[in-house]
DNA sequence: ATTATACATGTAAATGTTGACATGTTTCAA
DNA sequence: TTGAAACATGTCAACATTTACATGTATAAT
């Protein structure tokens, strides 16, 4: 599968990077999609630059820090505009912890179900508006009119983060609704 | 984290099951938010009864097919009431190939971003048709007013699954419009 | 009768991922 | 000037997950 390979590939083909800089775009930019910790990242670059499909140059930072800028090769090139046209089965749908909880909602009370769900409406509210004001910012800086862009790339998945997250919040605020509007009452303790 | 382990919890909860039952549960029911393949889920089940958090019971099945039916254990209804009711920070959200492909929609041309989009498409909107007539079933046959009940869990799962394939169908539409609309013509090759 | 499919349970090697350990430099603010 | 935060690169053990290997029974249709 090598799906890191791939992600690895693509941002280092956008413009050189050293490990550091992945590690900082995956948390930033890609986090709506993809995510790699610096220690799955460093020997994958290692297996990259093995198998030429980057190269890297070492830079002195200052006085001694070096870095490795490291740069797609043509091989690397070739692999990548290979990998983007490839048509694949869906994958399986994605686990989701939350979901999980909701489906076994017979262990909880009715308090107990409108204070978890209240509580993961709140966070994917707050996610919602990081998102939100990352678009406006995007907006206001990228020009986004040509579709074959790394901006109007940048543009798209945020778009889709954006509609995924209300997709959520409209989904947690119906299963309230229909907590809430329930006439089951939970049954006193000890009366 | 032991994730797994809180999903078979449940499902043994529900009702006395064996690994094979749990295999096709996570096949059918749990699907839109959670999977296990059977070589994760009989070491699983071992490990749990180690724990003392679910016991078997050796079934013979027609003439010698031995089968083991596990049942949760207090200890385990215990660890898993305890479980539903953690607040936990969100979790990463989760990866997704065809978001990492349309991030690097550079690599593309016009007409190969169509032909990825209208397939991807394609694919969301017969996996949205199979969960909606599973839910026109489900509204058939289950009976949701009691909130806490395992048909009302079942309910909401397939309602937020139905509404993210949703979500997802609006993305992709919205971006094959931009696309569409988009006066960039591909410059013709070789001419 | 035979055969395909579903039922049933496991293990082992490889791969993917995380969390902790380990080390050192540079920059900026107090 | 000193201390914190950011910059920078790596390894290792443990855990999670997949793929392939491995075996056998029961049932239903042909």
């Amino acid at each position: 599968m090598r799906k890191l390979k791939y992600a690895i590939l693509g941002l280092i083909n956008r413009k050189p990077m050293t490990g550091y800089d992945l590690t900082i775009e995956f948390d930033k930019e890609l986090a709506s999609f993809w995510y790699a910790k610096h220690s799955q990242i460093y020997p994958e670059l290692k297996k990259l630059t093995d198998e030429n499909l980057i190269t890297f140059e070492t830079v002195i930072q200052g006085e001694k820090l070096e870095k490795k800028v490291y740069t797609i090769t043509e091989k690397g090139k070739q692999e990548l505009k290979n990998w983007i046209l490839r048509d694949e089965p869906l994958e399986p749908t994605p686990k989701d912890v939350f979901r999980l909880r909701a489906y076994f909602i017979e262990l909880m009370n009715k308090e107990e179900i409108i204070q978890q769900f209240t509580a993961q409406l709140e966070k994917r509210q707050k996610k919602l508006a990081v998102l939100q004001s990352a678009m406006e910012n995007l907006l206001e800086t990228k020009d986004i009119s040509n579709i074959i862009s790394e901006e109007f790339g940048d543009y798209i998945v945020l778009k889709g983060a954006i509609m995924r997250e209300q997709a959520y919040i409209d989904w947690l605020n119906e299963c309230l609704a229909a907590v809430k509007a329930s006439s089951y009452k939970t049954p006193s303790p000890g009366l």
